[in-house]
DNA sequence: CTGAAAGCGCTTACAG
DNA sequence: CTGAAAGCGCTTACAG
């Protein structure tokens, strides 16, 4: 392997001054560089960033980790902060975990390990962050949860308010027309915490507000955000209420899986059955129908985390909570129908 | 920060009884051990994998190289090797590139760094791999390439056959009646090499074997691999050639852009177009209505990657190069049609 | 502008 | 079973 022992032997300079070409140092005659450059490139030299990294003690760098490598949500996000992140002069390190996986810890080490000045994190536990973000002292924002009430002043984070969200999703559904109202997804308790319950719980609250019964057996039905797994779910719910006019999907892949259960049970979308989403996945505008939904606004989410996390890195600002905008998107699976008639539109 | 001299120094044994410790070295009395994972515990110390790595020239582990962060195809893969390599005890180190970069450089470096005892690549440009794969000592496999050509021998290969897959998606057209048949996707030449234009090509072959002329003007429109791509090279294409009755889609993504794009133009599918795609991703078989497609085998290809890799590592096997046999998907998105019908299936 | 040297946090023969 | 010491490949004051 070659190291930059190599290069300094080679050259007949020392390994401090090959290592000040390396870093741009100005330091540095136009010769050495030169020549130094010339051989670096020659032998396809690459300096071993583990000694670097144990060296330097400066920070550097912005470590983006993410949640669930299957997250298309989180991808769009992703891809946004990178686009704001290039105008910075920061370098992007981009970390994929496993869902179950402890983000905190992970970034612990990371810290440890990279020195960036600040991380940002796209989807998180809670409870992760309660037990030991406290060891973590630059800079972050998490996406995706609030982290008000964490308590902890290096940590920002921008969400979309999920609660106004789902009553909007469900109120769109009531002001076309609904009254039988299926909500599918939310898984109930699994290791993340109840992830899109918040969401069920506002639209059960949105549909009692309008004095209509829910009745959590005949009308919900969990699932994971996945297609397979809303399908499953959907499909229980339609066979136990066929009565079912709109199904109200906590997840966009949950929406995809519950519209194909409802072609399975021979029912047209939008004509026999209205779904609405939630998300705003690209997928969404694509589908025949296109699937109304709840589109966060994932432009907005990268663009503060990014503004914020600079700002906070550059001049010290205090972190802040912020709640991003969202949009109905009516999209065309979603139909109107005459008050009292007994199913669909006809 | 706490170090291994903290933990030393608590304790009161020497640094490197607590590295045996850490690294579950057998030569340690179970006192001191008790000892110092009880410190390591209480101060919840993390060994820098910095230091770790740079000492360490002892390979382990096997690093999983991914080409593009939104590539679902890839990503199925990714889980199934993930679950294969559960079984083995290598621990598994996923990266995700994107698409424009030099994978093998990266792999370089990682290699340099990390000392892997192999590689994974799911995706690769075999300009890359020509250029400076030689530097990479360890077993690697290539998915979705084959590298057989490419005269190294520590590098396996696993693909689909391209070349047969896209004649069978076309000559299920042909079988159902079709003749007006266009082709949406394949890159022409970008960065990453010519990709999806052997698909393409052989497609056209399999259309002259059976006399039917082929006028790339009027029957063909590269497209990227998404959806939005897909979408406008379909319209494109719709637009100047309304008489084709199927498109063979290259891949998924192209094949629901292009489905959105017959819907826009008013055109049902499968009743007025009939469309096909290529690779099998999950939603091809959730949407209204099921995509056909040319399904390759992730399970195959994963499952016969990582018993290759294992065995050229831990027996030092000889690299091979094999096709994964592909299925055809019938769906719902192809209609059979009369022969000499005008248009569709009337 | 350059070199000699200390040291980052670990691992690992070596000696006992 | 344990400790003292060398050294992994770099960076960075310090001195010149």
């Amino acid at each position: 392997m070659t190291t930059i022992k190599d290069i300094a032997r080679i050259t007949g300079y020392s390994i401090g001054t090959v290592s000040r070409v390396i870093n741009h140092h100005p330091d540095v005659s136009e010769t050495a560089r030169q020549r130094i450059e010339e051989v670096i490139r020659e032998l396809n030299f690459q300096p071993n960033a583990n000694a670097k990294m144990l060296k330097q003690t400066v920070t550097s760098g912005i470590t983006v980790l993410i949640k669930g490598t299957r997250n298309i949500f989180f991808e769009t996000i992703l891809e946004e902060i990178q686009n704001y992140l290039r105008d910075s002069d920061e370098d992007v390190n981009v970390v994929f975990i496993d869902e179950k996986e402890n983000e905190v810890e992970t970034a612990l080490r990371l810290f440890i390990e990279r020195r960036p000045k600040g991380f940002i994190f796209l989807g998180g536990n809670p409870r992760f962050f309660r037990e030991s973000f406290g060891r973590i002292s630059v800079p972050c924002v998490l996406v995706s949860d609030s982290a008000k009430n964490f308590g902890f002043d290096n940590l920002s984070s921008f969400t979309t308010d999920d609660t106004a969200a789902a009553k909007e999703a469900v109120s769109y559904l009531l002001y076309s027309g609904h009254r039988k109202i299926g909500i599918v997804g939310g898984a109930l308790n699994n290791e993340s915490g109840a992830i899109g319950m918040n969401r069920v719980q506002s639209a059960i609250e949105e549909l009692e507000r309008n004095h209509i019964a829910f009745d959590p057996d005949l009308q919900f039905e969990p699932s994971r955000f996945s297609m397979a797994d809303g399908y499953l779910a959907a499909d229980r719910l339609l066979k136990k209420n066929p009565e079912l006019t709109a199904l109200f999907a906590v997840g966009d892949m949950v929406a995809i899986g519950t519209m194909r259960a409802a072609a399975d049970r021979g029912l047209r979308v939008p004509e026999d059955l209205s779904v609405i989403g939630f998300d705003g996945i690209e997928y969404t505008h694509y589908s025949v129908p296109r699937i109304a939904t709840v589109r966060q606004d994932t432009d907005a989410l990268a663009k503060r985390s990014v503004e914020d996390l600079l700002l906070r890195i550059n001049y010290s600002r205090p972190s802040v909570h912020e709640v991003i905008p969202f949009r109905v998107i009516a999209g065309e699976s979603v139909a109107k129908i005459r008050e009292n008639s007994e199913k669909g539109i006809d």
